[in-house]
RNA sequence: UGCCCGAUGGUGUAAUGGUAGCACAAACGACUCUGACUCGUUUUGUCUAGGUUCGAGUCCUAGUCGGGCAGCCA
């Protein structure tokens, strides 16, 4: 089964894909070359996914090609835990939908581009990074990003300097104050190309020495003020091992690397529109040829109910708040994957809150909103009773088990049944009944009436407590002529409960998440771990109709009036299965 | 207060000088063997002040408010 449904209509349009469409129009570009760059040092959340469908949406919609680059340039920080994470769930995010853009690298392979000029020359291998191919990662340039550098160097566009942190951050000045030359800025060409290649070879520690753009020291934008292109970090890199003890800070890594694989729009998110400047001055001081490729920024995804800070999100992961970065409640592409949401819901939720450049929250409901579309029409209708109550149908015979046909899927053109078992003795939902009801309750009641969905017509006739006053059995009367294809099927009751044989049932753990967070802006007085939604997550033991024993992890179900589940593919085992609430009906009915 | 970015209903967006529209949310109603879905109705909006124009959400000026930037993080 499919949980793949097309994207709304109208194509989507924004101020980015309008400056594509203009360039295309031009002819500027061979071809449209976008790339997704997160740095693999966390795992990817619904903000990331924003940037993936842009990217590769704008790919797919010119018949282009998006790179899945690492952004890898600080060793102290990166884990091959992370890239492999990353690289599941980009494929997991645009499986169907945009794969045939997806552009990995032959294994091992550096782009043939070199100072001088020349196409990039890469493997593209769409879909699985097998033994042959990799993703892209700027740690895959480090000897062209250093080539590069002595370019500036010999070009008199950068200098090695010997200024401590602390004191490249006081001559750096303020934002409303000039910044000073360091005074190692009129070091000779030879000098510097010396002491860089000696910061190469290892000769000085960590901090000792940097290579620095040689711009404006007064520039009002303080990244221009000469900002570090290399740090000496003797560290061992998750890609490269122990090679280098230099590396690329990201504005130097990053225009370049997108230059190296022929990126055409650099799409980022607005705290860089500061860098610009400095992405473009190294491309111009490299001398590198035209067309090159330009940053573009927009406002990242902010939804409320959620934290989607990196570091926050380790913290929850770390002080076991969840369960770790999969949980169902998390933020993160791989929780959304566990908690049953499709992919499809994912992309439609990201695109369709548009690309803008105004810095806003959006309303989780959105969310939620683009999760049930996809999967009302996506998921096989069940019966499962979450809070199992004992109703014994008293004029049944023990034993006896009659057919009913169950409808799969109402949305469907042409909809299938299965077949289900009424028994003498059934579950029915504890909140389907009540013996004090509230007004409008369309439930079952004493002496009331109410339809067993799929079966018949049922009146409640004696209700048995235990000692503590607890209703344990509810005895009632079946209408069988009430039954489809009976006399008196169409006879009309306002209610309609779900129900499950208990002669004939599976026996499940059921996971009922909701929101992590019970306040619309979590951190917005620094204390999110106070908001986590104390009914996040409840476990019930609960009663499945039989068919979902053979239940797979990547089908969608909608436990009928409940809500849509799907088979927990980490904690279930054979015959103990495991399902998760993806995500409750609405419900307009409040008590 | 240096530089940069932005401002359209409760929320997210569209309108590229010419009827302020869509989605979500909310409310009410219809339908219903899911209090779902679907359908119908309704409520709510161009930050302020000037200017250009036959006409301004859109262009100009000033202001207000919000956000970003001073990592050897990305």
């Amino acid at each position: 089964m499919s949980v793949e449904t097309a994207l709304p209509a109208p194509a989507p349009s924004d101020f980015i894909r309008d400056i594509v469409a203009a360039h295309v129009a031009e002819k500027r570009y061979p071809k449209i070359v976008t790339r997704f760059p997160p740095e693999p040092n966390g795992y990817l959340h619904i903000g990331h996914a924003k940037s993936i469908c842009l990217n590769f949406g704008i790919a797919r919609e010119n018949n282009g090609q998006c790179n899945l680059r690492m952004d890898d340039t600080n060793p102290a920080k990166e884990e091959v835990e992370y890239v492999d994470s990353i690289v599941a769930d980009v494929q997991w995010l645009i499986a169907g939908w945009a794969d045939h853009c997806l552009a990995f690298k032959a294994r091992g392979a550096a782009p043939a581009r070199t100072a001088v000029n020349g196409q990039p020359d890469y493997f593209l291998a769409p879909l699985a990074p097998g033994a042959n191919s990799e993703p892209f990662s700027a740690s895959s340039y480090f000897d062209q990003l250093y080539e590069y550098a002595l370019v500036l160097i010999n070009r008199g566009k950068a200098y090695v300097c010997d200024l401590s942190p602390e004191d490249t951050d006081k001559y750096r000045g303020a934002p409303d104050q000039p910044g000073r030359d360091s005074p190692f800025r009129n070091r000779t060409i030879a000098e510097n190309l010396d002491l860089f290649q000696r910061m190469k070879a290892g000769e000085f520690p960590n901090g000792a020495r940097s290579l620095r753009a040689k711009i404006d020291m007064a520039a009002p934008n303080v990244w221009l003020r000469d900002p570090l292109l290399y740090r000496i970090r003797h560290a061992s890199h998750h890609h490269t091992g122990d090679k280098w003890c230099i590396y690329p800070l990201y504005d130097y890594a990053h225009c370049l690397s997108d230059y190296l694989e022929g990126v055409t729009h650099s799409i980022c998110t607005l705290e860089f529109v500061d860098h610009r400047p400095l992405y473009d001055w190294i491309l111009e001081n490299i001398g590198l040829p035209r067309p090159l490729p330009h940053q573009y920024e927009f406002a990242k995804l902010i939804p409320n109910y959620c934290i989607v800070s990196k570091r926050k999100l380790i913290q929850m992961v770390n002080e076991k708040v969840v369960t770790g970065w999969d949980d169902p409640r998390m933020p993160t592409i791989s929780g959304i994957r566990r908690r049953g949401i499709p992919a499809s819901a994912v992309r439609r939720f990201v695109t369709g809150v548009g690309v803008t450049k105004f810095v806003s929250v959006t309303d989780f409901a959105l969310f939620e909103h683009a999760i049930r579309d996809e999967l009302n029409t996506a998921a096989q209708r069940r019966l499962a009773v979450l809070r199992p109550v004992k109703l014994v149908l008293t004029n049944l015979p023990a034993g006896e088990v009659s057919a009913c046909q169950a409808t799969n899927n109402p949305q469907d053109e042409n909809p299938t049944t299965r077949t289900i078992a009424l028994t003498r003795e059934v579950f029915i939902e504890s909140d389907d009944f009540a013996e004090v009801p509230p007004p409008k309750y369309f439930r079952l009641k004493p002496g009331g009436e109410v339809r067993l969905k799929y079966a018949c017509i049922i009146r409640c006739d004696e209700i048995v407590k235990d000692a503590a006053g607890i209703v344990t059995e509810l005895r009632c009367t079946a209408d069988l002529s009430t039954r489809a294809g009976q006399p008196n099927s169409a006879k009309k009751v306002k209610g309609t409960i779900h129900w499950v044989s208990a002669a004939n049932c599976l026996d499940a753990e059921v996971r009922l998440y909701d929101r992590l967070f019970d306040v619309p802006e979590p951190d917005a007085d620094g204390k999110f771990l106070e908001h986590v939604n104390p009914k996040s997550l409840e476990v019930v033991a609960a009663k499945l109709e039989v068919s979902l024993a053979s239940a797979r992890s990547d089908e969608r179900f909608q436990f009928e009036r409940l809500g849509y589940f799907a088979l927990d593919a980490k904690d279930s085992l054979p015959g103990r299965p495991v399902f998760n609430r993806t995500i409750s009906l609405k419900d307009t009915w409040e008590k």
